[in-house]
DNA sequence: GATCTTGTAA
DNA sequence: TGAGCTACAAGATC
């Protein structure tokens, strides 16, 4: 971890094995393909910021056109962390010894933008800042960390984005209180400046109505005094943890953080605010002023604010709450919960009361748990919403699981059941499509929403909030009266903008796991991701090029050469023992692979009863290793563990999609050899459209860590016997059939029965790859050398990493968010240079 | 159960 | 920017 390694600078070299990336320090990197000096080795962040041509060259994604050579590196700079830009990039050296707290800190005031392993980049934006003052920083304080941290002085500009934003945020609240609507604040100038503004004075209601326990105000808000709260416990956390500075303390000690002893001026003090919450500002003055809103103007209302600097911050003082019963619910004794879910717990309780906001956690790590922990700590009636009926099931058999709570405390709302709990107060569990249907319902669905409306929610639990800001299911936030509200998610990205409105709908993010850190630490699985290049045969090629774009789609996903990968694969995998799921959007695809391969599939239309069928076999008998699924296995379907996933075809460029599969197999930890125990393959037909969308694909999780590998040739598969689609004839009749279902749009099927004699013998040899080098004129120098590669003994036996293939490295770690200057150039894959016009 | 409608994601 | 595409879930209704 001396050296500095960025991703892009790792290129194939044309002799030898190629080594995995990440872990060779002592292999100097000398010169990339056109012959440019790199990274010399061992040179630290520093030097290199010096450095002309690494600016240039190197990493102007990051730098943009900047020059930041004026910049005036601080005296012992090499003992800080990090560089802030005047556009609010922050770049933390991920080697750093204080790099850990660093990065605690981080992530509270500003949004990880990506984190491979030593380089991490992180925006501060309004967003951020907003959710920074929400767990509890204040302005100062993240000035003065900021400042000690960073090699550069603070700019001027993030100083003032600092001020401005801070200042204002989190001085006024949205309240509920007896099922309306109150926006509060102790400084009354705010909310008179609010009320200036037409849209939130038109969304005021003023009672006329005279409230004994209210004085009005000569300003005509309402005043009364402010709870304040102390010792607070959350449920599963030791007492002396449930401060959540001590937690971070803690924590970071706990981590082997190595003590620096070089950080200027007490490390100690820096980090102490992390995580410190404070009780309200003005002290001496406990009164807060309030008006009140219509609750159909919730949304609206918040929505102005924010874009006015002065967010509501939700947050539910219920230990102070008398009105609402309080339902009896702990966790169970044994339930322990990990580090990370205790500090994604102490952000939200921080002060005593339940912030609204959303903890991101990786698929696989207890996000349930987490959920099932804030349910406890809160006690007061919840109410659950997830995706699919599936998950509602899932939910309640977690709650009984980890908690005390009785089964008829929980209720469930679906199409089928719809039960109410016992007593006043309890948990309710439903789908989104459920409480957000406008339509007509039918006459018990209709009670159900009647008592779900009528009554005030303590907590308000949502799962796959990154669904929420779709049309229909935002509305749920304004039909349920909640006091608190947690999101629960794995991948806090849409392809569309709405993500960013979370932020008023719900709240901020409140933590974001870093995955490599889980993986590194064994809460999830160390997953190796890698991108398979199969080269289309000369004849699906030519009939690729000649078709317009939508037969295309099929033509590269039935590339026999894929099919003959997959099946490769799968064989390999399946005697190492693994447990593998191959997915493919295109249905008539998938539905041609498990036939041909002879292997059970599920997708859409698979009736409930054969899908238990197919995942309980998959689970428990031996003989059955391999499934396919249509998209249906992203969400909905209770997956048993895996540890392989093969993708066939993944035709659009959804991150979340390609993120939630992954998390497939995030749960796979039974080996607990050394190195990976699961394994990601992405299987994309060379030179073809599926190379730009799984570029867009893998972003998400290449800004999560994660290193995709690019093979260009499976090791032994020359080797391999029984291949499907083998000879020429064979790949011709397929050809025909995947252009006669294009004709008639079904029937592929029949075409591609399972064909015994494929599988038994008596097959001739592939053409000698020769499919392969079609293409080699066409842009393909970068995968040049797939010609070349190794064929050695023994296939992909040592799989430890793949290191027995042939791969070719990429920068992928662009960000192709703030890289939009690629669009509509040719695909990023075959651009010689990135960062150059 | 089959069929229709609405809704989501990209 | 908006319409169109595919695959899917889930509710309602007959």
């Amino acid at each position: 971890m001396n050296g500095v390694q960025v991703d892009s600078f790792r290129r194939r070299r044309d002799e030898g094995p190629i080594h995995d990336i990440g872990d060779h320090a002592d292999q100097d990197i000398d010169e990339d393909f056109s012959g440019k000096l790199l990274v010399p080795k061992h040179a630290t962040m520093d030097a290199l910021a010096r450095s002309h041509n690494f600016q240039r060259d190197s990493v102007s994604y990051i730098f943009g056109d900047h020059d930041y050579t004026w910049l005036a590196l601080k005296q012992d700079h090499e003992s800080r962390p990090l560089w802030i830009t005047e556009d609010g990039h922050i770049i933390l050296e991920g080697f750093s010894p204080i790099a850990e707290k660093a990065i605690d800190f981080l992530i509270t005031i500003a949004e990880p933008v990506s984190r491979p392993s030593h380089i991490h980049e992180y925006k501060l934006t309004p967003y951020s800042l907003y959710a920074a003052v929400s767990v509890g920083l204040e302005t100062e304080d993240i000035i003065e960390v900021l400042s000690r941290l960073s090699k550069v002085p603070v700019p001027e500009s993030i100083l003032g984005l600092i001020r401005d934003c801070t200042l204002s945020y989190g001085k006024v609240k949205l309240v509920l209180k007896h099922n309306r609507y109150f926006v509060e604040s102790s400084h009354p100038d705010m909310l008179q400046k609010l009320l200036r503004d037409p849209v939130i004075s038109g969304a005021r209601i003023t009672g006329e109505e005279d409230n004994s326990s209210n004085g009005m105000t000569g300003n005509g808000l309402l005043t009364n005094k402010a709870p304040n709260a102390k010792d607070l416990t959350i449920p599963g956390i030791k007492k002396d943890v449930a401060d959540p500075n001590k937690a971070a303390g803690a924590a970071a000690s706990a981590n082997g953080a190595t003590a620096p002893g070089n950080v200027p001026n007490g490390e100690e003090e820096i980090f102490a605010v992390v995580g410190l919450d404070r009780e309200d500002d003005d002290g001496e003055n406990d009164d807060v002023h309030s008006f009140e809103i219509d609750s159909s103007s919730v949304e609206i209302v918040k929505k102005r604010c924010n874009e006015l600097d002065y967010p509501m911050l939700e947050e539910y003082d219920f230990r102070n709450d008398s009105v609402n019963p309080d339902l009896e619910i702990d966790l169970k004794p044994i339930t322990v919960i990990r580090p990370y879910q205790e500090k994604s717990l102490s952000k939200m309780f921080g002060n005593g009361r339940a912030r609204s906001g959303i903890i991101v956690l990786p698929c696989g790590a207890g996000k349930t748990l987490v959920g099932i922990t804030a349910a406890c700590t809160v006690k007061k009636s919840t109410l659950v919403l997830c995706t699919s009926s599936v998950s509602v099931l899932q939910w309640k058999q977690q709650f009984l699981l980890w908690s005390n709570i009785k089964p008829h405390q929980i209720a469930l709302f679906t199409s089928d059941q719809k039960e109410k709990f016992l007593g006043s107060a309890g948990i309710v569990i439903s789908t989104y499509s459920m409480v957000a249907n406008t339509r007509n319902r039918s006459h018990d669905s209709q009670k159900m929403m009647n008592f779900l409306r009528s009554r005030e929610w303590g907590f308000l639990l949502l799962d796959e909030v990154h669904v929420v800001p779709a049309n229909m299911f935002r509305k749920v936030l304004t039909t349920i009266a909640a006091h608190a509200k947690l999101g629960l998610t794995a991948t806090l990205v849409r392809e569309d903008e709405k993500i960013d409105d979370l932020n008023f709908l719900i709240g901020p993010k409140l933590y974001e796991a870093n995955w490599m850190d889980l993986a590194s630490r064994g809460h999830i699985a160390n997953v190796q991701c890698a991108e398979v290049w199969c080269p289309m045969t000369p004849e699906f090629y030519r009939e690729y090029l000649r078709e317009n774009s939508r037969k295309r789609t099929l033509l590269y996903v039935m590339n026999p050469n894929k099919f003959q990968a997959c099946q490769y694969l799968i064989r390999y995998h399946e005697e190492r023992g693994d447990k593998i799921i191959v997915f493919s959007d295109n249905v008539h695809a998938l539905v041609a692979y498990a036939r041909k391969l002879e292997k059970p599939f599920i997708y859409g239309e698979t009736s409930q009863q054969e899908r238990v069928r197919i995942l309980q076999n998959f689970q428990y008998n031996p003989k059955i290793n391999t499934i396919f699924l249509s998209k249906v296995g992203d969400t909905s379907i209770d997956l048993p563990e895996a540890t392989c996933l093969i993708q066939v075809s993944s035709h659009y460029g959804s991150r979340r999609q390609e993120a939630q599969r992954l998390g497939r197999i995030l749960r796979a930890k039974r080996r607990n050899d050394e190195g990976f125990n699961a394994f990601f393959y992405s299987l994309v037909s060379k030179d073809t459209q599926e190379m730009y969308y799984s570029t867009k694909r893998q972003q998400f999780l290449i800004d999560q860590g994660y290193a995709f590998k690019v093979i260009t040739n499976l090791d032994g598969m020359d080797q391999e016997q029984d291949l499907v689609y083998s000879t020429h004839s064979e790949q011709m009749s397929l050809l025909q059939s995947v252009l006669l279902a294009q004709e008639s749009a079904a029937d592929l099927n029949e075409d591609v029965e399972p064909d015994l004699d494929d599988l038994t013998g008596n097959t001739t040899r592939r053409s000698g790859g020769g499919g392969g080098s079609v293409l080699s004129h066409m842009g393909s120098s970068i995968a040049g050398g797939s010609n070349g590669a190794k064929r050695s003994v023994g296939g992909l036996r040592s799989l430890s990493g793949g290191d027995q293939m042939a791969y070719v490295e990429y920068n992928k770690a662009i960000s192709l968010k703030d890289d939009k200057k690629n669009r509509g150039e040719r695909h990023v894959l075959f651009k010689k240079h990135y960062g150059k016009k």
